[in-house]
DNA sequence: AAATGAGGTCACGAGGTCAT
DNA sequence: ATGACCTCGTGACCTCATTT
């Protein structure tokens, strides 16, 4: 797949702690979630743009960044991942393709179209599996990618429409991400700020509406055959994507920073080796200064991360009504409305039981 | 590796900064960078010969190579090379010393075959899957991935037809930049030039379209498989120096010098803390003396430098359709000129999208 | 069996040090 | 000021558990 490292924009080496990401910003993830003290603070106002050129130049920033594309050490994953997982990857990244080129564009091909033929193309292979790519040239392998677009060809016209609805308010993933953060919200997310008052102002709306980066994102899920899919990741996708925004939006911030240790905030049931690590180090300095606050928000954001795989227990794929989930999402139900991806999300209960991983996994198998 | 600095042509330490370099140029960029102003003007109209020799003789010539070469501080990459890279770079080595003995020669073989031998070693150790996408994984680790290509695929075949045409009229970058430099290039790129009045009838072209330094170029990528490579870092490379060429060649000089500061010219999204350090180094001095020029200079040639591994950002390897820019670009398109290579660079996603080092370790892997 | 990601390994290069 | 040498964060590649 093409995909593109959420962080920092290169080529994606796989799905790393719940995004996709490189190689490298992957073990900066891995070598950071333990070893917060390594990073110090950002110069540049925590507002630092993540390219792949400057990712190194700032750690704080590339971390914060990590975290806001949905990384989180719980709730790993092992294991092949399932086609309609790969499947979805497709449909997503023609959807962003899409949206770039013909934004304003005019759409002619109710995407629907272009996912039938995806799943025609599929289920022929599928015997073979082949596996997406296989058949249509363009896919090539699963893992090669394919880059091309596979699913492409026939479907690029089409592809574009999908979301015609969706895209205009629920920006994209990646589009979303990769501009420069709106200034309120890298303030928001200052990781490492000097400490100082939190932004809470933010706390409104605004703020709200912008964060988007739902680790994977697509209209696509509708079209996908009940049968297949017992709950959307799709779906579940947004759910976290809103959950994540209401998290920003809503975040409570310790009032005397003295007042709630980070540890409180950790997960309970979380016996994550990295996250003790992580909980220590905190503890062990104790005066509350930007330090402080920089464990604090880590700790924070890393829980919200994680709390979205948690729930999975509590709603298993299945328990959640397909269907309604499904269909009523985005599309039917608030297909207009951008913001309404949030709600759909909240509502269902099947996404919010669902991470990212999870959610991918789930869906068909 | 029997690299060679491209600066002083003493065997070089390592990759550093954009260019094979010995220790003491590595060291003199990362110092002379962040502190342009311990430079003095060249008492040789900045036409000094670097040599192992004389490197220390004169700094502004030194810097001048150095920025010739393509040694940037931005965009700078860490940790180990690809084994792409490595095999890339002896492919470069073998061309060039083939160029330097059978110059007039008649190449007997097409060193193709000898691209292919060397690539069947490397496959045969890796892959074991590669069938898949072309095979391409090749590289071996499950990783990697597609890193590399992603994008690619389809285009492959394309890319290496590209280069066929052009690799004759496109200079190896080795042998191209090693010899002295014509003169008018050199005029313009005196850095420290007593000042005077500038070059102002290169003021012509975009600035902006250009890119590209390539510190390496190579002519082999013509000859990688399709299918092992997914995108032609050779290209990008020659491309790269097409463009640099360009850019000396047609540089805009700020007409006023007082109108256009350096800052405007440093890069928007660029944190690096060493471009500010140059720019306040700038800023410092008022006066618009030879000085002014140098530092002038100094940022344009480093955007120039640095540009040209940001453009990845600009177009990620899927937006734009694979087919009609891939195919397009320069074959159908203009083929037949040399100039192209620019524009192939320009139109084909995945030459943007990569960076010199990243070319190399992008490849199919 | 095949695929896939977490972890681990260690080649590398940016930076820093310090004798020259 | 230079450059040989050292430190350590980085990231390409590999191993292996896990999942399909
Ligand atoms: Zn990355
Ligand atoms: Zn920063
Ligand atoms: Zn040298
Ligand atoms: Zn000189």
């Amino acid at each position: 797949m093409n995909q593109q490292c959420k962080v920092c924009g290169e080529p994606a080496a796989g799905f790393h702690f719940g995004a996709f990401t490189c190689e490298g910003c992957k073990s900066f993830f891995g070598r950071s979630y333990n070893n917060l003290s390594s990073i110090s603070e950002c110069k540049n106002n925590s507002e630092c743009v993540i390219n792949k050129k400057n990712r190194t130049a700032c750690k704080a920033c590339r971390l914060k960044k990590c975290l806001m594309v949905g990384m989180s050490k719980n709730g790993s994953r092992y294991g092949r991942r399932s086609n309609w997982f790969k499947i979805h990857c497709l449909l997503q990244e023609q959807q962003q393709q899409r949206e770039q080129h013909q934004q304003s564009n005019h759409p002619h091909q109710p995407h629907d179209l272009m996912f039938l033929n995806l799943m025609d193309d599929y289920s022929k292979n599928n015997h073979n599996r082949a596996s997406l790519s296989s058949s249509s040239p363009s896919i090539s392998s699963p893992d090669s990618h394919n880059s091309d677009s596979s699913v492409e060809i026939g479907d690029k016209k089409k592809a574009h429409q999908l979301h015609h609805k969706i895209p205009p308010k629920m920006p994209t993933p990646t589009s979303a991400i990769n501009p420069p953060l709106p200034s309120q919200l890298a303030s928001f997310f200052q990781l490492m700020p000097p400490l100082g008052p939190l932004p809470l102002h933010l706390v409104g709306s605004p703020f709200t509406k912008m964060m988007p980066p739902p680790p994977l994102a697509s209209s696509a899920h509708s079209f996908l055959p009940p049968s297949f899919f017992s709950s959307p990741f799709h779906d579940s996708l947004h759910h976290l994507y809103a959950q994540q925004q209401n998290f920003l939006s809503s975040a409570n911030l310790p009032s005397s920073p003295l007042a709630n240790l980070p540890n409180n905030i950790s997960n309970n049931n979380n016996n994550n080796n990295n996250k003790e690590s992580i909980n220590n180090n905190l503890l062990h300095n104790g005066s509350k200064s930007a330090d402080f606050y920089q464990k604090y928000y880590f700790n924070k954001i890393n829980k919200f991360n994680d709390d979205r795989d948690e729930n999975d227990d509590v709603t298993p794929s299945n328990s959640p009504p397909l269907k309604v989930d499904v269909n009523s999402p985005s599309h039917s139900t608030s297909s207009n409305s951008p913001p309404i991806i949030c709600d759909d999300i909240q509502n269902n209960p099947i996404d919010l039981s669902m991470k990212n991983e999870d959610l991918l996994n789930n869906n068909t198998n």
